[in-house]
DNA sequence: GCCGTTTTCGGCCCGACTGTTTTCAGTCG
């Protein structure tokens, strides 16, 4: 039985939730959530592990005890869980699509199911209509309609969206929030701060000697839709656009702790608080407070770390994957950052389906200070976008040769290609002209949906062709929602780290393919990367910021990616 | 159910807001 880390991920969240209901002690459902996200963020597959190591090598994953490994050996042998048949006489599972809607929690769920006998969001639906809800103990009118109008929300919200979709409208209103009167900082927190490929709800985080004003602001401007919280500390809003914030207002003076906490994650900030508690301080969103009472506060989240004993870790790594320890022994990576990105190395032109000629795109290039352009049109056998034959890519370097005199020694401009690896595994141009191009990015775009040996074997041997320099977005995966190839990545990773091929970070915030836990992987092993704006119009440049962050999160440094070298560097490179 | 340079047993993070209570429970992040 083959099971994928989401499908094993999504049986312990069932697990979890279904315990929740019933009322279980908190700290095993815990265990099953915790053990969940482990898995989902393995970055390699479990079935690689178990089969390598048997149920001894699970324990290896943090958060899988005994009791859970063996229940994942069941469920790799068998593809079934006794112990959730059993628990689901107890509770029955559809009870757990309950949770979804907002404001309803185990508690309220299981007193629904004994009481009324609710089981589906229909039933619950129509037992409110029915105003059958408001006389149930703990609960009035308004906690009936609130339900009613979650339920209503579930149809129209769609759960996570691509980073890249929320970020400008986020920082247009942190950037709004700064110039309130009397505000003297505003950051974003959560998972945006994070820059997390996919984020739920905007967090903003304020520092302001009075939070009552910059919260009347928060509520009352006017591309806020309605108000779903408001208090003294937090209140939060949905916007006419859809997409909703919350708001913390604190004193300057504390802002530290304040955005450090709001930024998370929140196994990482578990992780600090139970640090706190060693050395006898309680860590909270307000301060470190000491056993008298006493508080120590923190106006940067700088302090937060040094308290702790700790140099600054940055958000994109705060998920509690390692870098706690990291901080502590002094060796956190030194990430990289945009400003070390020297060249473009996957890019369209009119050639085939960009939207600027080669001279446009070799003048944007210089003037975002890139040193090196590679100019990589499509292939041919991709016929929508006007893939290059031989023949015009042989015209092209005609045209290139032109610019390339224009621009002078300040842009080392790359004749290359994106050369579609074909469902049969070879390549879409013979190996003479991939030899006669200075560079060749190879990508997978159709029969991505071929069985995972196959389409592994298929970049496996993209890989292994001594011509191909770099593979463009590894897996094809679309955020938010459309999967990327079924690939082995082990065995994928191991072929790149043998023919030293570079793998794609490309930056297109619905691609963002590696993705972070992918890049750690790859550079753990050697593996050289590439981080790609795929640009097709000049505003594609400006995607680069994504690429990065998903490299740091990644751990990536300056050192790990090609495109931060000299051209001399990076022609020798090629030439090897 | 997991976990351990003060523990293999006894812990397991902290606070705000809402709606229902008349001092609190449930939910959320």
């Amino acid at each position: 039985m083959s099971m994928t880390n989401k499908e094993l991920a999504d049986i312990f969240t069932l697990v979890a939730q279904l315990l929740e209901i019933k009322g279980e002690v908190i700290y095993k459902t815990l265990a099953y959530r915790r053990a969940a996200e482990s898995i989902t963020g393995l970055g390699r597959d479990i079935n690689d592990i178990w089969k390598q190591g048997g149920q001894k090598a699970l324990l290896e994953i943090p958060g899988v005890g005994k009791a859970i490994a063996e229940k994942i050996d069941e469920l790799l042998t068998t593809g079934n869980l006794e112990y959730l048949e059993k628990v689901k006489k107890e509770v029955p599972g559809e009870l757990a699509t309950l949770l979804s809607i907002p404001d309803l929690g185990p508690k309220k769920v299981r007193m629904l199911h004994k009481e009324l006998g609710i089981l589906t969001i229909e039933q619950l639906k129509a037992a409110a209509e029915a105003g059958k809800l408001r006389d149930l103990a703990g609960m009035g009118v308004k906690s009936e309609a609130k339900i009613l109008s979650g339920i209503e929300a579930l149809g129209r919200r769609s759960g996570r969206l691509p980073l890249g979709d929320v970020l400008p409208f986020a920082l247009e209103q942190r950037d709004w929030i700064r110039k309130l009167p009397g505000v003297k900082a505003a950051e974003l927190g959560g998972s945006l701060r994070r820059m997390r490929s996919t984020v739920g709800d905007i967090d903003l985080l304020v520092g302001a000697k009075d939070p009552a004003k910059v919260i009347a602001a928060y509520i009352s401007a006017p591309n806020v839709a309605r108000v779903m919280n408001q208090g003294t500390v937090k209140s939060s809003v949905e916007y006419h656009n859809g997409m909703r914030s919350q708001l913390w207002v604190h004193q300057p003076e504390r802002y530290g702790t304040a955005l450090q906490y709001a930024t998370g994650s929140k196994d990482h900030n578990v992780k600090l608080r139970e640090m706190a508690l060693d050395i006898d301080l309680s860590l909270s969103d307000q301060s470190f407070e000491r056993k008298d009472g006493s508080e120590l506060l923190c106006a940067t989240e700088e302090e937060v770390y040094k308290v702790l004993g700790m140099p600054y870790i940055p958000p994109e790594i705060r998920e509690n994957s390692g870098e706690i320890q990291a901080a502590l022994a002094g060796k956190l990576p030194k990430l990289i950052e945009e400003k070390h990105i020297k060249a473009e190395l996957h890019a369209h032109t009119t050639w085939s389906d960009g939207e600027l000629s080669v001279l446009e795109l070799a003048q944007e290039a210089k003037k975002r200070g890139y040193k090196i352009l590679a100019i990589t049109d499509h292939s041919p056998s991709i016929g929508l976008v006007n893939g290059l034959t031989f023949e015009r890519l042989k015209e092209q370097r005609k045209e290139i040769d032109k610019v390339r005199k224009k621009m002078g020694e300040d842009l080392l401009i790359l004749q290359g290609a994106e050369v579609e690896i074909k469902a049969d595994a070879t390549l879409d141009y013979p190996d003479e002209v991939l030899e006669w191009l200075d560079i060749v990015v190879a990508s997978l775009h159709v029969s991505v949906r071929q069985p995972r040996a196959q389409v592994t074997e298929r970049l496996v041997a993209a890989i292994r062709n001594p011509h191909v320099d770099i593979i463009g977005h590894p897996t094809n995966r679309q955020l938010p929602d459309r999967e990327g190839a079924d690939l082995d990545m082990d065995v994928v990773l191991k072929a790149a780290a043998e023919t030293g091929t570079a793998l794609e970070i490309n930056a297109n915030p619905r691609r963002l393919d590696l993705d972070d836990v992918q890049a750690r992987r790859a550079i753990e092993m050697g593996i050289k990367l590439s981080i790609n704006c795929d640009t097709h119009t000049a505003d594609y440049l400006d995607w680069l910021h994504f690429g990065v962050a998903t490299a740091r999160r990644g751990w990536v440094t300056p050192a790990d990616v090609i495109n931060t070298w000299t051209p001399k560097q990076l022609q020798a490179w090629l030439k090897s």
